[in-house]
DNA sequence: GTACAGGCAGTAT
DNA sequence: ATACTGCCTGTA
């Protein structure tokens, strides 16, 4: 189905920076469109082709299979009030140069199982190989949408991963996480976790309960409740994150300086009590918004790395 | 061959 | 609490 077009302002004109930010895995671009895989839909989104005089419009449409309706405004977060939010980092020297180099990064809403098994998948690996694994799981357990010619398979119901065996799970190339995976699964299945508890739920509450699942520690819980429970406090720590901090906020984190340069030496492999401290520290410092910091600082970091995805 | 990649759990001190 | 270890898998 499509949607109209947005009178787009220059907060939202470039959603690609936003998937390219490295926080959604199951999105392709083909020509001027791309396509994603969010639960059991396939959304698409193009950009207008030069016109003639070799200009270009920015108008951007919509689409989706099945019809979801407005989940342009849903998934881009445009019910945030950006400008307020990102106006609230001007303090901040560094995270302002990134939203000023970076116009139009955003963070997006993800749908919630996704996200919870996309970051189950997340550890100890790259962005390359858990593409992999997703676009894999989705093959076996998903279900075929054909759009433009093209074949998506929509993302995993629960019950599916949740029935699954480990051995099956294996043969989609995710190693050791089966099991984490499987566990997951079970945890929604069984009632045992339900996202729309966690949502209304407070930070800490809705951590402790992820933290109960085998596989989810710290920084898979704060991704899935910044990226799909509405916890825009969270702040996750992975290795960019970290060497952000070390590198820019150490003044932040370490009273001393004997400490700050002994952590830079190891520079990661926090320990748990590492990371709750990091967290609440830079937590109180960045806001009720740091998920938003934490997304241009991400960004920032592997921008400097020039890395390929 | 070996090191490494967006962490985590298990065990021993 | 911290230190240390192993871990699937593919790529460089």
């Amino acid at each position: 189905m499509h949607s109209p077009s947005h009178s787009f302002n220059c907060l939202f004109n470039n959603p690609e920076i936003s998937i390219n930010s490295g926080q959604v895995f199951l999105w392709e671009k083909f020509d001027n469109s791309w396509y994603g895989i969010y639960g059991d839909h396939v959304l698409k989104f193009s950009t207008s082709a030069p016109n003639d005089d070799g200009t270009k419009d920015n108008s951007i449409e919509f689409f989706s299979f099945p019809d979801l309706e407005g989940w342009e405004e849903r998934i881009f977060r445009l019910d945030d009030d950006i400008q307020k939010i990102l106006s609230g980092f001007s303090n901040d020297s560094l995270i302002s140069e990134a939203i000023k180099r970076y116009p139009g990064l955003r963070l997006m809403r993800q749908e919630p199982h996704q996200c919870m098994l996309s970051f189950v998948c997340s550890s100890n690996t790259n962005i390359p190989m858990i593409r992999r694994m997703l676009k894999n799981l989705c093959r076996k357990y998903g279900s075929k949408i054909v759009v433009d010619g093209k074949e998506f398979f929509t993302f995993p119901r629960v019950d599916s991963l949740n029935r699954a065996s480990v051995s099956e799970l294996l043969s989609c190339g995710v190693g050791y996480r089966a099991k984490a995976i499987k566990a997951a699964a079970h945890s929604i299945a069984h009632g045992n976790i339900d996202a729309n508890d966690l949502m209304r739920a407070n930070y800490d509450d809705a951590k402790e309960e992820l933290l109960k699942i085998y596989g989810i520690g710290n920084k898979i819980a704060d991704c899935i409740l910044l990226f799909s429970l509405e916890k825009l406090e969270a702040f996750p720590i992975d290795i960019w994150i970290a060497k952000a901090l070390s590198l820019h906020y150490s003044w932040l984190l370490f009273g001393n300086e004997k400490e700050g340069k002994k952590w830079k030496q190891i520079h990661q492999k926090m320990t748990s009590t590492q990371y709750k401290t990091f967290s609440e520290t830079i937590r109180s410092y960045f806001g009720k918004y740091s998920g938003y910091a934490q997304q241009y600082l991400f960004y920032h970091m592997r921008q400097s790395e020039y890395k390929r995805w």
